[in-house]
DNA sequence: ATATTTGCAAATAATTTGCACGTAA
DNA sequence: TTACGTGCAAATTATTTGCAAATAT
């Protein structure tokens, strides 16, 4: 992992990932931080990006693009998200039941499970 | 959506995919026509991958690379798959319960809902 | 005949990398 | 000081597109 150096670029683009919570891809931070004083470069925006997830401070996401993009985060327990297709706010989804579903699947299909993934789109209350 | 000529480039790729249940990249799929006399180019292999799906014949998904890749499908309804980690098999996972909770969503975050994805990872009865 | 697909080469878009230079420790 | 981050330009990878030639209807 790379060393936890605090430089100008990091603390700009942890900035800007904490400011909303919401997925930001690097070009979108790229441009945020142009517009603004700091600019920085981006390939650093990337290899910030790699560092902070690596870190454990942010999630990736690929999108329906196929583009990755970051969200701030601290480290938590395991669960799923929310995601408003209007304003991309993200909000956390804990279940259980669906933990528990999700094991059952090694006696339903005989599927040894490593992970499991889920996603929820739609509007959140704000935009509905 | 494109016309449906029946082509051999178009039959190549459906025959490519309809062998094996999994997801096939684009480049799989034309590096498996390679081998065989059946050489397809790169491009119409892309193009004919987005007709079947837009013919609903094929499902995608994007892999953790950023890849898209390509499942031959039959119309049906709604589920979920759990994916072998290791030989790439995809099995169906229907599951009611799983739909309500999605539904529920509603009145627990107050999130309307569009859609929900799943995904299970992890190894088949065949290769644990 | 004529609409549509194909192949090829060139264009894009997201991301990564090599390297000389700047900077945190 | 010196190990490590940064910027820039060039490379890579997945994918898309324009267009002339081939093919299905």
């Amino acid at each position: 992992m790379r060393a936890d150096y605090v430089t100008r670029p990091r603390e700009a683009v942890a900035e800007v990932l904490r400011a909303e919570r919401r997925f930001f891809s690097a070009n979108e931070i790229h441009r945020a931080l142009s517009r603004r004083d700091a600019k920085v470069s981006l390939s650093t925006v990337y290899r910030t990006l790699e560092y902070l997830y690596a870190k454990g401070d942010a999630t990736v996401r690929r999108d329906d693009s196929g583009e990755s993009t970051y969200m701030h985060c601290v480290p938590e327990h395991h669960h799923h998200h929310a995601i408003c297709q209007r304003c991309g706010r993200v909000e956390d989804v804990d279940c259980d039941a669906i933990e528990r579903f999700a094991e059952s699947l090694r006696s339903i299909h005989g599927f040894e499970l490593d992970g499991h993934r889920m996603e929820f789109l739609g509007r959140c209350r704000a935009c509905r």
